[in-house]
DNA sequence: GTGTGACTGATAGTCCGTC
DNA sequence: GGACGGACTATCAGTCACA
């Protein structure tokens, strides 16, 4: 699992967690809808400073989306 | 004061920390000396995959290279 | 509402050298 | 040991059309 999987995990679920759609999210941080969708597919390694962009919309510390998650749901 | 600066700072920090020289983290990193040199000048934003590098070498959480650090020597 | 391929421009990242 | 520049290649960043 590299970090760019959990990343890709991470901007999913806090997308969701703030009710976003793919294209609402692209919309408020000023970027493509399918490149988010790339991201959450972990086609790019993202940059920093996309990372930061996306954190500030999602209303989470940008290590937030780096940071593996815990099992919410354990077999 | 954006991410790319935290990220800057801290990677020159925990290198000192390690006693590496930017020469030899690149060598151990599997990446160019110039690019770590730019990244502690705050020259580039990095990829999540060079961020994740640099940790493990560094032998701390990717998250730590982007948290804020507490002034150890505060005025 | 999302995945995907194709495309272009920008920048990440390498390799050379000098100071 | 590190800053900095130039030239180069790889990959990201960003857009579009279509399923």
């Amino acid at each position: 699992m590299t970090l760019r999987d959990i990343f890709a995990v991470n901007l999913r679920r806090y997308r969701y967690l703030q009710g976003f759609s793919q294209e609402e999210l692209a919309h408020r941080a000023g970027i493509d809808r399918t490149y988010i969708s790339a991201l959450e597919r972990r086609v790019y390694a993202a940059s920093i400073d996309v990372i930061e962009r996306l954190a500030n919309e999602l209303s989470v510390d940008p290590k937030e989306l780096l940071s593996r998650q815990k099992n919410t749901s354990k077999k």
